[in-house]
RNA sequence: GCAUGGGUGGCAGAGUAGCUAUGCAGCGGACUGCAAAUCCGCGGACCUGGGUGCAAAUCCCGGCCUGUGCUCCA
């Protein structure tokens, strides 16, 4: 089955056909660093990250590119409100970023190119658009003019020229500024007092918020290239500009191949948001669970549908991935990894998880054939199957760690179990002290005083469980 | 208003014509002094009105509801 993807420009699912044979070159718009990361991004990220190393999985060679918005209102607002330069105001909500990002298994990009430092490009981009008769400059800047390339308009939206006019309500009648049509949108912004700003040949100023993305996908990724990516918010009016830019400065249509576009989150049936105070920050989450389980809850949908995100679905992501974890712990402390290709089980598994992948990267399809492995290693452990057990934590290495991202290292998980063995065996004649003082009374028919020892077990962090061959004991 | 997605069991969420989705929750059972864990089993859904088909959650037409965009936003 040949891989499928969902396409915003035409709407439709189109078979993925790349440029070069073999070679994928993809850009994502990555984030404005004015805040620390919230749950939206580590979606997006969560989205594409699990895109590229499926298409690298698949056997594609890819580039990937995300670039950050280190530039903008909000951050020269913040950083004049905190008498700081506006850098540094950038540099550390990247430098959250990142940090976070790796918590969660995210990869790299291959670059993250920054709007500071691709100014020289970016002017020579515009200067183009003005030579080409597509941009203007005025009193205030230099801005694209719409009516240059009236028939650009709408490709990602569906939306005409005729459509904004009479739908906008007033609210964009009047221009403010030196545009010509209220449509137009800024290339380049003259810079006002207390603002960074660069030389140009339009006077000092900064660029315009679209067209980066243009500057930079065509210094990295070449005049066409395969797959364009982002949040849902930004198909307009930011990927419309893009189009703009790209294409009338280049003079060729399509620049982009494939628009791909991941949905917003909700948070408790609303749509996320400051105002609303619903808002979450990705560090708000992983102060109450684990990275990787919050991980696997933006990761339960498909990239596209809309996210349902509350406590609730937290604590049922985190129970899913306790399981995965914990049964593929056992496995891995009990034997070497094998070969799953002769398992018929494992390979049908196989062949579910990839259809389910390259019908536009349906995670949920994904997971739900990790959850059927895991179900399955248990049993082979019970049934002490070590061949069998060995295929699949090889397969779950493979497909629920390698594409879906949900294991930390095999290391880290022997260590965790390494390390509560320890812990187990320091407090190991304690509770076998206890435990056959329970026995005694649970004999005797003493329930009161058994249930009194199992009690105080449970609030030394052990939990006691009962079963036909004697009680078993573990740590929280 | 315009554009663009979507409406599936208590919840999340697959499924583009015929065969149990799955998970959590619920119910019943096994095992238990009890509890927990585990295992087995069960029930329950396709917004609405038409249409096409032997057969529709799935295709077509209308209606209703809803998310998102039209302003900075992942």
């Amino acid at each position: 089955m040949s891989l499928r993807l969902y396409d915003t420009r035409s709407r439709t699912k189109r078979i993925f056909e790349p440029l070069v044979d073999g070679e994928v070159g993809i850009y994502v718009c990555g984030i404005t660093p004015y805040s620390p990361s919230h749950i939206g991004h580590a979606r997006q990220a969560l989205a594409f990250d699990i895109i590229v190393r499926w298409l690298r999985y698949s056997g594609f060679k890819v580039n990937h590119i995300t670039n950050f918005t280190d530039i903008d209102d909000k951050i020269i607002a913040i950083a004049n409100e905190e008498e700081i330069d506006f850098l540094e105001v950038a540099n550390r909500n990247i430098d959250d970023y990142f940090e976070v990002m790796s918590l969660m298994n995210v990869l790299p990009a291959d670059a993250y190119p920054r709007v500071t430092e691709t100014i020289p490009e970016i002017i020579s981009m515009i200067d183009k658009l003005i030579s080409n008769g597509n941009a203007y400059q005025s009193s205030d800047g230099v801005y694209f003019e719409i009516d240059s390339a009236p028939e650009k308009y709408g490709q990602l939206t569906g939306q005409t020229l005729e459509m904004v006019q009479e739908g906008a309500g007033g609210r964009v009648t009047e221009t403010g500024s030196g545009k010509k049509n209220h449509r137009d949108f800024a290339l380049w912004k003259s810079a006002k007092e207390n603002e960074p700003s660069w030389d140009s040949p339009w006077g000092k100023g900064r660029p315009g918020w679209h067209i980066e993305c243009s500057a930079m996908s065509l210094e990295y990724l070449g005049e066409k290239f395969d797959i364009h990516g982002g949040g849902s918010d930004l198909i307009f009016p930011h990927h419309e500009a893009e189009i703009f830019q790209s294409e009338c400065c280049l003079n060729h249509e399509p620049v982009v191949q494939y628009w791909i576009h991941n949905g917003m989150i909700n948070v408790d049936g609303e749509k996320m948001s400051k105002s609303l105070g619903n808002f979450w920050t990705i560090r708000d989450a992983i102060s109450k669970v684990h990275p990787l389980e919050l991980r696997y809850c933006l990761i339960n949908a498909p990239y596209r549908q809309p996210v349902e995100f509350n406590d609730v679905m937290l604590e049922d992501s985190s129970n899913h991935y306790q399981r995965l974890i914990s049964t593929y712990g056992q496995g891995l402390s009990l034997c070497d990894k094998g070969s799953w290709k002769n398992s018929d089980f494992l390979e049908s598994a196989n062949i579910n998880f990839s259809n389910g992948m390259n019908d536009d990267f349906n995670t949920r399809v994904a997971i739900v054939e990790v959850q059927s492995v895991v179900k399955y290693l248990k049993e082979q452990i019970e049934n002490d199957n070590i061949k069998e057990i060995s295929a699949s934590i090889s397969w779950l290495s493979d497909f629920a760690g390698g594409i879906l991202g949900l294991l930390p290292d095999d290391e880290i998980i022997l260590k965790e179990i390494e390390k509560n063995n320890q812990a187990k065996s320091a407090v190991a004649d304690l509770v076998n002290d206890l435990l056959n003082q329970r026995k005694i009374a649970r004999d005797s028919k003493n329930w009161d005083r058994a249930d009194q020892i199992r009690n105080e077990l449970n609030e030394m962090g052990v939990i006691v469980e009962d079963s036909p061959s004697g009680p078993i004991w573990r740590l929280e």
